[in-house]
DNA sequence: CTATCGCGTGAATACGTATACACTCCTGTC
DNA sequence: GACAGGAGTGTATACGTATTCACGCGATAG
């Protein structure tokens, strides 16, 4: 292994020197500097990150959790990430699904082999999250929301998303309609489905018992629950799903059983990943800026990571309604 | 920061003691190592990963390198490494499209900043990677071919899988049939297509000019080309295609045509990524065994992390034709 | 011509951990 | 009963870098 030193010896000047040269703060006269560029150019040194994170204290390297990387949503997300932090200078590390991803990311704060994480999954508040966030851990919260914590978060407006679709649904004699939601400790499926029902409440229309599902994310799930509504004595006009991937499942449904949207059913979904645009989807739903979030959020990071003391911050970012071929007239 | 020596004080021993209090190989009394992981209990005390690395010369890191994570068949593959390298005590770090991801990340390893890299993206061989591989850098290439490189390879039989594509469409009288590649450059697509073509030309009916069209890996490319296919003079019977990301895009234009696969145009895809077995799709493709080949490249690169020395393999999948409804009689 | 100052550099040190080495008991064997 | 040997622990050191401190030298001001 190449070390400072031997680049040191090489150069003609002392260790001491050679770090000099790499950090553009240090003073150092314009002749030596090139002298130990070309023999680190010449050993091809390399400076070793643990031993470099040992003294500064800083790992230029950013945690990422997800809850499903097979979900198309989180895909989008992270090509935007990556991609802003990567030009930052950051490297990205990530955890997908496990049971375990949150602590694990925690722990990495606490073992310095991460600056700082962003949570992107929506499960529900923890004790440790907020032990970490006293301890001046950077956090920041994508797509995500947890009330009254002192954390920053970067959310869209779930709430008047999912009250759009309602109107939009009202406006259309849809009357009967269903809500396929995920697991109910996610803040944004609830959210997306509290403002649907209660607006659907408002219009005189709640969503009846038998076609309100709550539970999963996935799409074979949702698949089977549109199959059963379908197949129901009572049907509904038309289904409001809590994220694209659900929708895929409903449609995936509507039409195995030789039945098309919009036709014979509405479906509606909520995030506008690009396959949604894609013709064989044509999916009507509520789009939220996933990838401007993301930007915002990775920076909102490295600012607090820069700067820990700033007050936490809470950016929403407003939805609107994309109609496509699922869902009109 | 708690450090090993808080704890050592706490517990009242050296700061060895606590060293050898986590590494199970080493020998300490029982009582004492109760003692002391009592102590770390209490100050919540976590290693410093710098620090652990520069002692170790082990991170406990792998990165992987992608092409594009948007492209589906990516987040697969990805989510079966993660789950495969958390569950052996190792973080994931990612590098994405950038078309610098193949330079960094081979920087990574000599910054000691991983452990070792998993390329899954198919460009053409460089001069960097077959310098870090003389200098026994831990690399596994997944998906991705390099003839005569000293690396150890898993991939699946793309010649193969070509060439099964071209004796099923022969064998239902497609004989005008068209291919949509990605860049020439990437090991995947060129077997493929030299597989499929090679046997449409044995067959007796080679691959005319105007059908054949590579160059990109994007749903949108692979669109237009199709676009174009259907609105030409003599349009083709069908289509093999790179991925399956392109055959969405070439059944995404069928379909804006007012068209269907298979009644107009037979559409084939490759991977079988979990898609293409939704009824929207219902894309007949060439299955390769995706997540087996990442589970399995996981475990020879940490195999080859353990022990520099061994030969290189080469592993080979074997692949299968997915009949499905965007091509049979 | 001297005192002062700042620039450029080297020597020394600290970051937090793992481990080689040395030392002390304590057990068991002849 | 002396001695070998091993188990358990402490001391000291090294990993590779960044940074503080000290120093020498040339330039500038008085």
């Amino acid at each position: 292994m190449i070390t400072s030193r031997d680049v040191a010896q090489l150069a003609g000047v002392s260790q001491a020197t050679v770090s000099r040269a790499m950090s553009s703060s240090s003073r150092i006269s314009a002749a030596t500097k090139a002298r130990v560029l070309a023999a680190m150019e010449t050993l091809e040194y390399v400076p070793h990150a643990g031993a470099q994170a040992m003294k500064t204290q800083r790992t230029n390297t950013i945690g990422v959790v997800v809850a499903d990387i097979t979900n198309p949503f989180y895909p989008e997300v992270l090509d935007e990430l990556t991609r802003e932090l990567d030009a930052a200078g950051y490297r990205v590390v990530i955890w997908n699904a496990g049971g375990g991803s949150h602590h694990d990311a925690l722990r990495a704060i606490r073992e310095r082999a991460v600056d700082g994480v962003i949570f992107t999954t929506a499960t529900e508040d923890s004790a440790e999250l907020q032990a970490a966030l006293k301890k001046g851990s950077p956090i920041v919260l994508i797509n995500r929301r947890i009330d009254g914590l002192q954390c920053d978060q970067v959310t869209s407006d779930n709430l008047s998303g999912g009250a759009v679709v309602a109107d939009y649904l009202i406006q259309n004699g849809k009357t009967r309609v269903g809500f396929i939601g995920g697991s109910e400790s996610a803040s944004t499926s609830r959210d997306r489905g509290r403002g649907f029902m209660n607006r659907m409440t408002e219009h005189g229309y709640p969503v009846p018992d038998d076609l309100l599902r709550q539970g999963g994310f996935s799409h074979e799930q949702s698949f089977r629950v549109m199959n059963e509504f379908i197949n129901q004595a009572n049907p509904p006009q038309a289904v409001f799903c809590a994220n694209d991937f659900m929708a895929f499942g409903a449609l995936d449904a509507v039409r195995s059983n030789g039945l098309t949207a919009p036709d014979d059913f509405w479906v509606i979904g909520y995030d506008d990943v690009e396959i949604a645009s894609w013709q064989s989807f044509d999916l009507t739903t509520v789009r939220q800026p996933s990838r401007e979030m993301a930007r915002v959020g990775a920076h909102m990071l490295l600012d607090r990571i820069n700067s820990p003391q700033m007050t936490a911050q809470h950016v929403i970012f407003p939805c609107e309604l994309i109609i496509r071929g699922s869902a009109r007239d």
